[in-house]
DNA sequence: ATCGGCGATTGAAAGGTTTCAATTGGCGAT
DNA sequence: ATCGCCAATTGAAACCTTTCAATCGCCGAT
């Protein structure tokens, strides 16, 4: 078979295999998958010509038959608990871009808060065999967890501890953030401060909170009303904020720290709507500091959580533990930040 | 090989595989196979049994080998322009949610407007042999294109029309989008409208600028100022907004047109800072209907695009063709609608 | 009792790459 | 001139599933 015959072959369909680059080069298919993968041991003048026939006849890896034979798939699975969630796309790419300078494909999946749909990624990423796996767990998969690196997926929790010493993990230190949040509205003269989040189940929520009222209990004169919410959207703040604003006046908070930035800007619009005037009346703060905090009409304060940076590490630890899995497991705890803005006077 | 010893090795990282399952249920491969494939072609009886081994085994089956043999990956690619715009990633929850149901992993990947890393997914999704492609082109891509479904691959356009008739697309139709929003604002009594949004060389823009345009020229008295900006940002909107408040105060518009909720926002911002009341000096109108849309400080009348339904069309198109390659070429254009709130006066 | 037919099952081939033990060829050292 | 070594290359095996032609076994019909 000619270089041309082989060619219009492709052209038609069937695609181009080592072997017909070995048989159009001349050389063995051995040769080929070196020039591929070990350039190194093979002579310069072999590489160049096997490498130009591999450009002529348009020849693609089939990475299906590389997996087979590698026993994993190059690929990392990602559940993600929230797509429309920016904060968690923000994650999504700093772990994509990471990915992407190893030549790694990203399979990305939402399982909205559903355990069921968590499952069924997982069933996925099994029969995938990804080689890695990202997840920011929802139910209780801890035993297929284990499952999936008994069988050679390495996995790393991202934006929760695991508690238990298995699994590598990246979070963001949430009881600092709370201190963050209370030190700066009592630093700037706020006295009476409310928490607008939920379900206080969430690890989350629970270590925000505890770092205010650390601060707040350190204050004296200043005092700390949770309102609990069933979820962490811009709805929940619209209503979080009118449960406020229907107290007496005296009782009404002249500070609302809100668990995450949809629910702040939730807040704001509630008070824009109500005139009252922000942050002359009441300062609003956020959390995470995403994209939109800083477009809103009132741009808000936040306080920043790392998010690239924890995908870029989330994926760093996961290509380390893929290349050794004797590799140590580890915590890692990254700091949050103040972003002071205009709705808390900035 | 007894059961508990296969099950013994698997535990010790080794998988399962159809041939481990066939002998430990004492049947051939190709019975497993037919198991798991054509289950009514298995007896009743034998069916049971050998799922029931094939549950306390564990096994979970091979995608690699599967996709070496049938030439093709059950995975759906695609890129996006964007994933930091609400608008892109509410289209891919469309099309993940509809691949769900088909048990097809989405493998997503973000171009960021970047001809080189889209160039770079096509790359990874060709070597994945992926069996159908959804893109919203940013280079020149049709040659790519073209070699792709010669190979077999499917592809559907996303959120734009290709002109040549050679793959089927799925977009919203921007003139009417144009037509609506201007018949909205001059309805309501404005009377200088601006259009903030660009680059002027994208269709979408063309289309939205011209369907606003036609209505202004029905209306003596109206006039339409457009102001071009190089992305579509918050950061756009903001200097967009800001140019126009340096106009001298009679020529300022009372309307401001954004070419998405994104820019709209940042027009929001500049005018509440500088003073400006929205709705009463000056009206805000938005593109897309992001949820942020609805959050805004003072909620923004915008022009929905049908963003899961466009990505739920797509899919199915993209189905279609997967499974009928000789299926017809469609562009399908589905309709934008009119969303009114408060920024418009409503 | 035999045969045809049919549903159920079998078993081997195929798919494309990687790996690795084996082979080749060439060169320097003796 | 011969040997040994090393770099370069080879070629077959292995990875796991699916497919399909071939076979088996059974039942009803003759």
């Amino acid at each position: 078979m000619t270089t041309s015959e082989i060619a219009r072959a492709g052209e038609q369909g069937r695609s181009v295999s080592v072997k017909d680059v070995a048989s159009a080069a001349g050389v063995s298919v051995g040769t080929v998958s070196n020039v591929l993968n070990r350039p190194e041991k093979v002579s310069p003048a072999t590489l160049e010509h096997v490498q130009r026939v591999i450009g002529e006849l348009g020849f693609i890896r089939n990475d299906a038959a590389r997996q087979l034979r590698a026993g994993t798939n190059r690929a990392i699975g990602m559940v993600v608990l929230d797509v429309r969630n920016p904060f968690f796309t923000d994650v999504a790419r700093g772990v994509e871009l990471r990915l992407g300078e190893h030549r790694r494909p990203l399979i990305l999946g939402s399982s909205g808060q559903d355990a069921e749909r968590e499952s069924t990624y997982l069933d996925l990423f099994e029969e995938q065999r990804v080689s890695g796996l990202l997840i920011s767990p929802v139910g209780k998969v801890l035993p297929r967890l284990r499952r999936l690196r008994e069988r050679g997926t390495q996995v790393v929790v991202v934006d929760r501890r695991t508690g238990s010493r298995e699994f590598s993990s990246v979070a963001v230190d949430d009881v600092l953030g709370g201190r963050l949040a209370a030190t700066h509205l009592v630093g700037t003269g706020r006295r009476r401060l409310a928490f607008i989040g939920g379900p206080h189940g969430l690890t989350q929520i629970k270590h925000r909170l505890r770092g205010a009222e650390s601060v707040v209990a350190d204050h004296p004169g200043t005092s700390l009303r949770f309102v609990e919410t069933a979820t962490m959207d811009a709805d929940a703040g619209r209503q979080g904020a009118e449960s406020l604003l229907a107290l007496p006046a005296r009782e009404r908070p002249d500070a609302i720290f809100a668990a995450n930035d949809l629910v702040a800007l939730g807040v704001l619009q509630a008070l824009t709507l109500a005139g009252v005037r922000v942050p002359d009346d009441v300062a609003i703060l956020g959390y995470d500091d995403i994209d939109f905090a800083a477009s809103a009409a009132i741009p808000l304060s936040s306080i920043r959580q790392p998010r690239a940076e924890m995908g870029e590490v989330a994926t760093d630890l996961l290509l380390a533990a893929i290349e050794d899995p004797a590799v140590q497991v580890r915590d890692i705890v990254l700091e949050p930040e103040l972003v002071v803005r205009r709705s808390t006077g900035g």
